[in-house]
RNA sequence: GGGGUGGUAGUUAAGUCGGUUAUAACGCCGGCCUGUCACGCCGGAGGCCGCGGGUUCGAGUCCCGUCCACCCCGCCA
């Protein structure tokens, strides 16, 4: 029988001990996080996920441990029985003088612990890293190491953050009526929406599940099937291309409820995230989010006063640097004097674009003259936007007397136009005007990443993370049903097909597709998108023409979603949810760098798993048991 | 699929106009040290310069290709 953790159990954690446990006998476990050796006397701090206590070895006190800390190294495994005593005044041979030995960055460090017993429980080999919080060691050897990373306290806390999110919210949610249901992960491949990975069935060649990107359709089912409040806290898979805040199997805290309106799916929300801020994170969102007219908390905004303001549908306002959309303007002016714009403005008077359903717009945004961007810093920019598919960076410097310099619009802009364009977007002498004109998405995406580019060049916001409680919640409500496929050239839906359109839109449904608006919604915190969801289209009749205007037969929508239309006509209550990207929520409240910093064993940007290798090869019998052939591309 | 950034001891980086022995810090190994706390001091080991090809008398450095990681577009809520 083993004389440690048999015999001799842990008594406290490594952050525990203060100077009121002075004299007491302690047992401790835990990992050598640094040593430091005198010869005479060995000092640890020993580490477990709680923190760090010093550990002193005195040969005067037992000369067995003190022999065995001359082998200890970084990250052994060991356990110590010792005694708590303050660490007091001390003899310092560096400053010739008796001196405080207590530690005041530590918390432990009133005290230490004198060994009178110690045991090795591992070696570690050297770690190909020092695992401490300011590692600056790169990511890709760190992901290679994981289970080292993991180690670091940032990374732990973290972990512990997560975890006290689960049950925050689950107790909320218990406690407003929502069950906890579960739903497949091994479901039938439905067309639509991302990609799915796909699992070959053993039992049936050539047949495939996918694995479920969302528990969309199960929820519904739920509502259908009577449980009026689901919630689950489930990974979801998706085989898209990757980013920042994007991992191919993520956690959502997915929600549905029947018998609401937006309002009440947004009321409930607003109760879960402010629970959440208070609990985990300790802030109150109250002093920034009173109960505001509608009953709701949060701000909200229409997708397209966000589309045009900020360019995309999550903006960030945390910071100005918003959008002018001359458009107007520039066919109102017949392109303004300038070339490049005349055939624009041409199109839009022939007819060929119109305003209600643009393809192409031109947008303009202010760069403070404060700002000072040199000419090499905007030739960069312009190097930046170039990569997003954009033709230039057309700019202007306005004078004091509002004139344009440094532009290749200076020679010829009509003086009319220069100067509502100075007067629509609020340029003054000396501000810096920043133009894109082209395909409506461009010119979105393109301004979109220059205004947070910018903002972040500027200081208006962090590289990343959160400058002390700014956090602003958004909800950008009232998107269109339907995006038009330009190289298709029909309609598409730009959720699922199951959103529920506005009354109001529904007489458009067959006449304008793009004017038709839905009951769809997306919570934004700081730039991200932290969840979404719509109302739900239970009636069987609009349903039918909203299949209709996409071009999907009956015959079609009976074989991609026979299941749930069958189901909806059994009585379906009026429901809707939404799910919120539990990541994502960590990555912020965290002021984590990447999504990849609050997943334990996140993959790279192309998938991969760097400690596992996954994924693999695998063999020939193993492929042929699943009747699968792999074809070289 | 496209654009950009990076890859040099275990780790993080420097490496000039192509030039002969590729530097530094931390870590590692050995030694000394009874009050340190990222201890200190002395000594030492450690390199497929991502990989492949080319140019050259000579390549970490220039050229071509390729792999890996990251950021972005497309894609994706």
């Amino acid at each position: 029988m083993a004389r440690f953790i048999d015999e001799l159990k842990r008594t406290h954690s490594c952050g525990q001990l203060r100077a009121e446990h002075n004299g007491q006998e302690v047992v401790l476990f835990g990992w050598v996080q640094y040593y430091r050796d005198f010869g005479g006397l060995r000092f640890i701090d020993l580490r477990d996920r709680d923190g760090l206590t010093q550990v002193v070895f005195d040969p005067d006190v037992d000369a067995a441990s003190h022999a065995l800390a001359d082998t200890l190294r970084s990250e052994w495994v060991v356990g110590v029985r010792g005694v708590v005593r303050d660490r007091g005044q001390q003899f310092s041979r560096k400053k010739g003088e008796m001196v405080s030995a207590h530690n005041p960055d530590l918390a432990t460090g009133a005290i230490e612990v004198v060994a009178r017993e110690a045991v090795v429980f591992n070696r570690a080999e050297t770690p190909p890293f020092e695992i401490e919080d300011d590692t600056d060691t790169n990511e890709e050897k760190r992901l290679q190491f994981r289970y080292l990373d993991l180690r670091r306290p940032k990374l732990q806390r973290v972990f512990r953050m997560r975890s006290r999110m689960n049950l925050a919210a689950r107790r909320y949610l218990s406690e407003e009526g929502f069950l906890e249901l579960e739903t497949p992960i091994l479901v039938k491949y439905t067309p639509g929406g991302a990609r799915n990975f796909l699992v070959p069935s053993r039992l049936h060649a050539g047949k495939f599940y996918a694995l479920a990107e969302s528990p969309q359709l199960f929820k519904q089912l739920y509502m259908i099937a009577g449980f009026e409040r689901y919630y689950q806290i489930v990974k979801c898979f998706r085989d898209e291309d990757l980013r920042l805040d994007r991992q191919p199997e993520f956690t959502q805290i997915d929600m549905e409820m029947s018998f609401v309106n937006q309002d009440d799916v947004f009321r409930a929300v607003e109760g879960l995230l402010f629970t959440l801020w208070r609990e985990v994170f300790g802030v109150d969102l109250g002093e920034r989010y009173p109960v505001l007219s509608h009953g709701g908390r949060f701000p909200r905004m229409a997708f397209e006063e966000s589309m045009r303001r900020f360019g995309n549908d999550k903006p960030d306002l945390r910071f100005g640097l918003e959008h002018t959309d001359l458009t107007g303007l520039v066919v109102a002016h017949e392109g303004g004097g300038i070339a490049l714009l005349k055939d624009l403005a041409d199109a839009y008077a022939r007819g060929e674009d119109r305003r209600e359903l643009p393809r192409r717009i031109v947008k303009a945004m202010v760069v403070p003259a404060s700002a000072a961007l040199s000419r090499a810093e905007t030739d960069k920019l312009e190097d930046y936007v170039k990569g997003m598919g954009s033709k230039g960076l057309a700019r202007a410097r306005v004078a004091e007397d509002g004139t344009w310099t440094q532009s290749p619009f200076a020679r010829t802009v009509t003086p009319a136009f220069r100067e509502a364009v100075n007067a629509a977007t609020g340029a003054r002498g000396g501000d810096l005007l920043i133009f894109q004109f082209g395909a409506t998405a461009m010119v979105h995406t393109v301004m979109a990443n220059l205004r947070l580019h910018l903002g972040r060049k500027l200081g208006l916001i962090p590289e990343y993370g959160t400058r002390g409680d700014d956090w602003r919640f958004l909800w950008v409500v009232d998107p269109p049903l339907f995006e038009h496929d330009e190289k298709e050239n029909r309609w598409v839906a730009a959720h699922h097909a199951f959103t529920r359109p506005h009354d109001d839109s529904v007489p458009f449904l067959e006449t304008e597709p793009g004017r038709v608006l839905c009951h769809r919604y997306d919570v934004v915190l700081n730039g991200f998108e932290i969840g979404g969801g719509s109302i739900r289209l239970h009636d069987p009749e609009v349903q039918t023409r909203v299949f209709r205007a996409l071009g999907i037969s009956d015959e079609e929508a009976r074989v991609k979603f026979g299941f749930l239309l069958d189901a909806l006509r059994y009585g379906a209550p009026p429901h809707g949810g939404i799910a919120l990207g539990m990541d994502r929520l960590v990555l912020l409240a965290a002021g984590a760098e990447s999504i990849r910093d609050v997943v334990a064993f996140p993959k790279t940007q192309k998938g991969t798993d760097l400690m596992t290798d996954a994924p693999n090869h695998v063999s020939p019998e193993q492929l042929a048991e699943l009747r699968v052939r792999v074809v070289e591309g």
